[in-house]
DNA sequence: TTGAATTGATAGCCTCAGGGCATTAATCGA
DNA sequence: TCGATTAATGCCCTGAGGCTATCAATTCAA
């Protein structure tokens, strides 16, 4: 592009130094080099920069009216340069990660203010959605990495982060709720079942759990807010099946309603650490499933013993 | 200088349609060449700022946080490519003019309106000293051009002006003051007589009608300011000489003394206009100096009867 | 599943922008 | 008037950057 940042770097030289050897000097060039930089650069330009006598170099009117310009240009440019140079470090960027509801609530604020301590520099957005739409965007580049559950993507680098536990959540009256201790699929005979929306990996769990366990799928609520499922749960007749990190973290706050865990076979909702391949950033995203993983430990170990199960 | 702006037009462009082979099009280049040019950019930078399958390309983090700036540095670079071709036209530019106090007070206001009429974009600064100091400072640079009188200068290109005629002035009592027609050198005679100090061309031109007239030439007062001169004559036996420009612009309206037009052989103060030879703003220089004695002759025809002579 | 199409990377080649050296021209200072 | 200083010129050479041809990987349609 002309002209080119070289060119303007030598006529800001000369008219620093009034002088092109002095100028050709202090940008390690020979002089007749800056004198055909700076006559080609006057020939794009269609102006006089500098008025030459055999004796001194003076600007012309248009030079002085350029320099600021010109050296704002280089500013801006160097700027560029040093923030590029800076940032392969990898710190000091903005991710974005794609998360599914029941870890965006609660867990990835903690994941912030974790990278806040650990990686100073290194700032997180999160969207939330079903595994699939963020797989999809995590391949299209909108997004740099995903926390979800099991997908088909076989084009995406996975690593396995932990799984969750489901926990069934209902009114404290709820004959379900009447023990502490883990419940079996025979306690939800009859029931019906309230969980997130078909796009979701956790729906088919809960289907099958529910087929097995001689329950209904509630089609009441479609849709991929747990605290939705929580406020059905907690007012009505359906039983709610909840992954651990909500249940436990934002739903126990609630007094209008209990929490129990299920375990069963397949009763679980293994979350993935997924990239897409290709990245660069290699190394940031096994540091990032790395943090990911010992955050989760910290979760829980922090609860109350009847729920580290 | 690294990055080339053309790399990051290229960064740029590539972003912006997400796609190496439309950049390329869009840029009027191959692909290849985009390609070499963005990995020797991500090698200077040592920052991947795209990651590219062969499906897709999208911005890393890195890519991402630059893409502001970058197009921040095109945007500067081409604000002033702009800049630069529009002052070809020699117009929307500042010109440093070197002028003789006698003209800078009373003629430089009018030049300046002037201008603002005919050459719109056009500004003008003076500075006032005498003409072998203005001479010095055009050799340098430092000005554009000087409306001075005769100076022993050699490497300036020089034109004539207009020569002003000289004027006495004195208090309204003063006998050299009791008739409106032209005085003579006789009418000097024993007197003291007052002007600029001997940096200017015209104390010499003062001094020479003095000897000639059997009259002195005060010391009392060196200095370059007409107004003091002006004061001094006003209030005592001295006489004043002082060019036309400033005798019948500003010194005329003060009621405490009168002008009288001063005639004889060299009671004169010729004015030029000077350039520096090398400067390539001819065809300006040139309507400039025009301009000037155009605008000269229309002050005189604005005058009063009894002073156009 | 396979072949066509699409997309970026690579390889090899070529041109010219931009650099260096040697020299010239103009001016200044002694 | 002569040496010193400074920018311009001429000539040559290297490498940055462009192009064509081709490859490799992936997607999409049949």
């Amino acid at each position: 592009m002309r002209p080119t940042l070289r060119q303007i770097e030598y006529f800001v030289a000369i008219a620093e130094t009034q002088s092109f050897g002095a100028a050709a000097q202090s940008l390690a060039v020979t002089q007749p080099s800056l004198s055909k930089q700076i006559q080609s650069l006057e020939a794009d330009l269609g102006v006089a920069l500098f008025e030459r006598t055999s004796r001194r170099v003076s600007l012309t009117p248009q030079g002085r009216a350029l320099l600021a310009d010109a050296q704002r240009v280089l500013r801006q440019a160097r700027r560029f340069r040093n923030k590029a140079r800076s940032l392969s470090f990898d710190t000091d960027i903005r991710l974005v990660a794609g998360v599914l509801p029941s870890i965006g609530a609660y867990f990835m604020p903690r994941m912030i203010d974790r990278l806040r301590q650990e990686m100073p520099g290194l700032k997180l957005s999160f969207v939330e959605g079903p595994s699939s739409e963020l797989a999809g965007l995590l391949t299209q580049g909108e997004l740099d990495f995903v926390l979800a559950s099991e997908t088909d993507r076989t084009d995406l680098a996975r690593r396995d982060l932990f799984t969750e536990t489901l926990w069934l959540c209902s009114t404290p009256e709820d004959p379900v709720m009447q023990s502490d201790a883990p419940a079996s699929l025979s306690d939800l005979r009859g029931r019906t079942l309230l969980t997130l929306s078909p796009e979701f990996h956790l729906n088919s769990v809960v289907a099958r759990l529910a087929s097995e366990a001689g329950a209904t799928l509630s089609t009441e609520y479609r849709g991929a807010s747990l605290d939705a499922i929580r406020q059905i749960a907690a007012s009505g007749p359906e039983v709610g099946v909840l992954p651990s990190l909500y249940a436990l973290g934002e739903a126990i706050r609630d007094p209008r309603f209990r929490v129990r865990r299920l375990l069963a076979e397949g009763a679980e909702h293994p979350i993935f650490f997924y990239t897409r391949s290709s990245s660069p950033l290699q190394t940031l995203n096994d540091r990032l499933a790395d943090i990911i993983v010992s955050e989760k430990l910290a979760i829980r170990s922090e609860r109350a013993p009847q729920f580290q199960v």
